[in-house]
DNA sequence: GTCTATATTGCGATAGAC
DNA sequence: GTCTATCGCAATATAGAC
């Protein structure tokens, strides 16, 4: 095993074992002998536990950096957010631990919060603010929208669909094929609301 | 400090600490020690520190079980959707860890989700879900609503306000007051959608 | 019912061999 | 660069005094 194998290795193994069991509920051992090397190694090449932990939460909102990716088109706000939908259902599909560092570093912050997790979720957010602030001075929103709720309600509706895939497996199907349909059901809510 | 008094302490103490730092971050000696107690009482009480993590968990929840509050008036369904978002807030309002204890539990179950979070999270659910359904029937609410999909989308909207408070605090003004202001920001966006 | 003291296990980190 | 062996400390749980 050569020395970016090991250490991406290592990554991986913590990735899965951080996000089911949390900072404080793995160990070095644990984790050096999952990945099939010396606990020694952790310390080598990530300064200890924490440097490693530090490391998988970079990778994790690694993709956060690109959300610009949405918006690079000249689509009109109505495309926009759908496309922020698609582009954060994918995430969540591709990296099945993603949500839990989220919620994580969101409701139990570690001293990595500030440097890696808040720019990361803050330029989202903020990237979403400006397509919503885009569609009320083109007129197709209502100017009564505050920007800030009005982002949070529709990243909301998403994130918490997949939040919530634990407790509500019985009541509906959340495989990834269903993804389309509830794209197009979440775009209607949000744009035209539940009243006949 | 009388039996009860000692059990209550306890399970205060832990409820903060368990929340700020996980289940495998507080180690019993320093539980006991900020409660003033013997580490030999937390086996004695709770059969160990999992008991106490339990009791901890079936306190936060409990909650849950009453969540009929909201629809024994025989008022239509937009009502009852305004009362759940209400009552789900002063819950949170009242109690700063409830939300930590919810993501921590559906992203990384313990074996203590599957007798008392899943229980108490479908149940409300449930409500929610009737109160839809009840809605189409009765032509208020459009007929291709998928009701589970209505509800996590209403939920998700709420859900994630509150879960977004340390990344968007710079952003928006996250305190109580602004309560009133956005429940009817969400019930306006929830019934009618963004569009102009 | 509550304490102190202790048995036992496992932790993170690192020195030093190769 | 990678390993083994070990240091020093903190963990949970409990036995036994009061």
């Amino acid at each position: 095993m050569d020395k970016n194998e090991l250490r991406n290795k290592l990554i991986s193994i913590a990735t899965r074992l951080f996000a089911e069991r949390g900072l404080n509920g793995v160990s070095i051992r644990e984790l050096s002998k999952a990945a099939g090397v010396s606990i020694s190694m952790i310390s080598y090449y990530f300064g200890g536990k924490e440097g490693l932990y530090s490391s998988v939460l970079q990778e994790q909102f690694s993709s956060f950096g690109h959300i610009e990716e949405i918006t690079t088109t000249d689509a009109e706000a109505l495309v926009k957010i759908e496309s922020y939908i698609r582009w954060i259902i994918v995430r969540y599909r591709n990296n099945p631990y993603l949500l839990r560092y989220y919620t994580s570093e969101l409701t139990n912050p570690t001293q990595f919060f500030s440097l890696i997790v808040q720019p990361a979720i803050g330029k989202v957010i903020q990237v979403l603010v400006q397509i919503i602030e885009e569609g009320i001075s083109n007129n197709i929103f209502r100017k009564d929208l505050n920007p800030v709720d009005t982002v949070l309600a529709m990243a909301g509706m998403v994130n918490y669909y997949i939040l919530s895939t634990l407790a509500t497996q019985e009541l509906i199907n959340h495989s990834p094929e269903r993804d389309e349909e509830l794209i197009r059901h979440y775009m209607d809510i949000f744009t035209k609301g539940i009243l006949r």
